[in-house]
DNA sequence: AATATCCGTATTTTT
DNA sequence: TACGGATATT
């Protein structure tokens, strides 16, 4: 601990010692937060502080999980681990099973995802009979974004419908129903959404004695990524530590890239006057990239109209540039990107330790084909559909009806498995099957003669009854799973053409089981910490070999890497056309681009595909001129090193839109065809 | 009332 | 391309 306490700068230090009042630290992009945070946590326990009264929340459990383990190997303890670390929802998760008693919560309430949520919202707008009407009424889908926006926001319904769903604000009384048998369901029957985490963590607080008891569990707390926490988050920290002791928030406005989640950087800048007699520590210093690199990431920032009043400096000279590459389409990109990444593992940078970083989770697409191709290994974080796919939640809803018989969305999934039985039957069934009597075996048993159930459906719910049989407390959760798997093959050959991918992702989701001691823990912490890359799904034996990463630009959040590749630096990728409309969504995506720069720390590329091909309109090859970036205009362009895969051919960005897009598929491709293994 | 079939569409980011 | 929604058929 000495020796690393050598090693902090005079800011890095004095957060790390500082005692007493709260304490903001405002910190650049690199500038050693993780590590001023780990050392924190590390000099804590040093003096004598217990692990286990500690609380360190952090954006991500990963995340959480790094900071312990460089703790620990500074303390060289393992007591360390007993850390209070995590999510505000895996904290909130624990405190309301241990202290929910007080809210009249059950210890095993069920844990709703974001399509749960929605799922419930759907049930009950069939069941009040909303939306049948000529008028059209909002999507679940919808209707989730808009009650967790309320709910997050702390803000009135009827405000967030004019200022974010203006075109919804019409049926502010349906919502409004939908909204309030959406609580009371969600009580009756044990469910808790995300959002409930944190409202129901605040509660708490808020409570005479459980809230004493809350904040007397921890002497010092930690925020993380705090420019990322929303008004209710605040809430929670604000009643949990009312003194403002020992209270330590770290963050950086000029990376704040969650504002969609109803986060808000005024949670930052109001810390001080939240907190009377905060001390503020400033850490500029940025220890990980180069100058050159620097200098773009500045630029870009700077060019943002709010005030980041920071600007990051790095001892680390070089001459290396960071690199602007124009590219003639998507192809070209990937092509350049790959031959990049060889390029520099020739020079020895290994695979792991380069990056590939854009704005949504399909960007990659392309890319991952030719990686592939080329027997480039690669892991992708971020931008993950696996929990969203209808036969994983299928198997998880089996699971979860015997975790919470309660749980009428799971109920409504897993009827709607048996043959003869659609949404109105399932819809029935929810209502009639006995949910008080437990076990579920129990209620199961017996259930398929009852009347009103279907003729083909019955065989299929004496099926579900001996899983339930099977599936007792004491089997553990992967054999559990397999046991569901096995009922639901011939489920899935009838519903889908290609079962058998569906079935492999079930076996990978019994691989993510292994290891958990029961089903509620598991079924509980693959809501709140689902896989996040492909990694995590495939298993250990890809952890010891090389792999490049490639990740979207929120997933990249905390990470660094030698070599970083920007891809799609293009206006509609970055700023997503679906966030281009109001200047704060903007904003945001400019302060993506930030973040996804200053990720880097020896080279820098970003790619500019000149032209992107049009999906799906027919046969027709249709290319579209793409614009660079908006975030980099002319005077930032000079700072790169500027190059194009095309060096032989006369292409400038200056050229007509027509000249390109008439291009089409044009003598580049032709040419290319004839070296590529790819067939025509 | 369920299922088969077809058509159009919209398509971020994540706890 | 996959999914949701609408329409036709069983």
């Amino acid at each position: 601990m000495f020796d690393a306490r050598e090693r902090l700068n005079p800011s890095q230090r004095e957060a790390v010692e500082h005692l007493g009042g709260p304490l903001l630290v405002v910190a650049g992009a690199g500038s050693g937060k993780t590590w001023t945070l780990a050392c924190r946590v590390a000099r804590l326990v040093d003096r004598g502080v217990l692990p286990e009264r500690i609380l360190l929340l952090t954006f991500t459990r990963r995340a959480a999980r790094e900071m312990l383990s460089r703790a620990e190997r500074l303390t060289g303890e393992r007591s360390v681990g007993r850390v209070w670390g995590g999510t505000f929802h895996a904290v909130g998760n624990r405190l309301l099973r241990l202290h929910g008693r007080a809210l009249g919560l059950r210890p095993d309430f069920t844990v709703m995802d974001r399509t749960d949520s929605a799922d419930l919202m759907d049930l009950i707008r069939g069941d009040l009979g909303l939306g049948v009407t000529e008028r059209r009424f909002p999507r679940k889908d919808t209707l989730a974004d808009i009650y967790s926006r309320t709910v997050n926001a702390q803000t009135k319904l009827r405000e967030v419908l004019e200022a974010e769903f203006p075109w919804c604000a019409e049926e502010l009384d349906g919502i409004r129903q939908i909204f309030d048998a959406y609580t009371d369901r969600k009580r009756e029957h044990d469910c808790l959404d995300y959002d409930d985490l944190l409202l129901y963590w605040h509660a708490l607080a808020l409570t005479p004695g459980g809230g004493e008891r809350v904040a007397s569990m921890f002497d010092h707390i930690l925020v993380d990524e705090y420019q990322d926490t929303n008004a209710l988050q605040a809430d929670i920290l604000g009643a949990t530590r009312a003194n403002g002791r020992e209270v330590m928030v770290v963050g950086d406005d000029a990376q704040a890239i969650y504002a969609f989640r109803a986060a808000t950087v005024r949670n930052i800048l109001e810390f001080p006057d939240r907190f009377p007699g905060t001390r503020l520590v400033r850490l500029e210093q940025n220890y990980r990239s180069t100058q050159p690199i620097l200098d773009v990431s500045n630029a870009v920032i700077a060019l943002s109209p709010q005030r980041h009043e920071k600007t990051l400096w790095s001892e680390r000279r070089s001459d290396r540039q960071p690199v602007l590459l124009t590219c003639l389409d998507e192809p070209d990109q990937s092509d350049a990107v790959c031959r990049a990444v060889l390029e520099h593992r020739e020079q020895g940078v290994p695979l792991k330790e380069q990056a590939v970083l854009f704005r949504a989770g399909h960007h990659s697409d392309l890319l991952e084909v030719e990686l592939s191709r080329r027997n480039i290994p690669f892991v992708k974080y971020g931008g993950l559909k696996f929990m969203e796919a209808a036969h994983v939640k299928d198997a998880l809803a089996v699971l979860r009806v015997l975790e919470n018989p309660r749980d009428e969305v799971s109920w409504f999934r897993v009827f709607q498995l048996l043959e003869g039985v659609g949404p109105a039957t399932a819809r029935r069934l929810v209502r009639e099957v006995p949910r008080d009597g437990e076990p579920v075996v129990g209620s199961l048993v017996g259930f398929s003669t009852a009347a009103g159930i279907p003729g083909p459906a019955r065989p299929g719910l004496d099926e579900l009854a001996s899983v339930a049989r099977d599936c007792g407390a004491d089997v553990p959760p992967p054999a559990q799973l397999g046991r569901v798997r096995r009922f639901l093959e011939p489920v899935l050959a009838r519903r889908y053409d290609h079962a058998d991918a569906r079935l492999r992702d079930l076996e990978q989701l019994e691989q993510l089981a292994a290891g958990y001691p029961t089903r509620g823990r598991f079924l509980a912490d693959l809501a709140l910490d689902p896989p996040t890359s492909t990694a995590e799904l495939a298993g250990p034996p890809l952890l010891d070999e090389d792999y490049l990463v490639l990740s979207t630009i929120h997933s990249a959040k905390g990470g660094e890497w030698d070599v970083v590749h920007v891809i799609h630096a293009a206006d509609g990728m970055i700023p997503s056309d679906m966030a281009t409309g109001d200047e704060e969504r903007i904003e945001e995506e400019r302060r993506l681009l930030y973040v996804a720069l200053t990720r880097a720390r020896d080279a820098l590329y970003v790619y500019f595909p000149l032209r992107y091909r049009r999906r799906n309109h027919g046969y027709e090859d249709r290319y579209h001129h793409a614009q660079i970036t908006r975030f980099l205009p002319e005077e930032i362009r000079g700072l790169f090193e500027r190059r194009t895969t095309f060096s032989d051919v006369e292409v400038s960005e200056a050229e007509p839109v027509g000249a390109v897009a008439a291009r089409g598929r044009g003598p580049e491709e032709l040419l290319r065809s004839l070296w590529s293994d790819e067939p025509d």
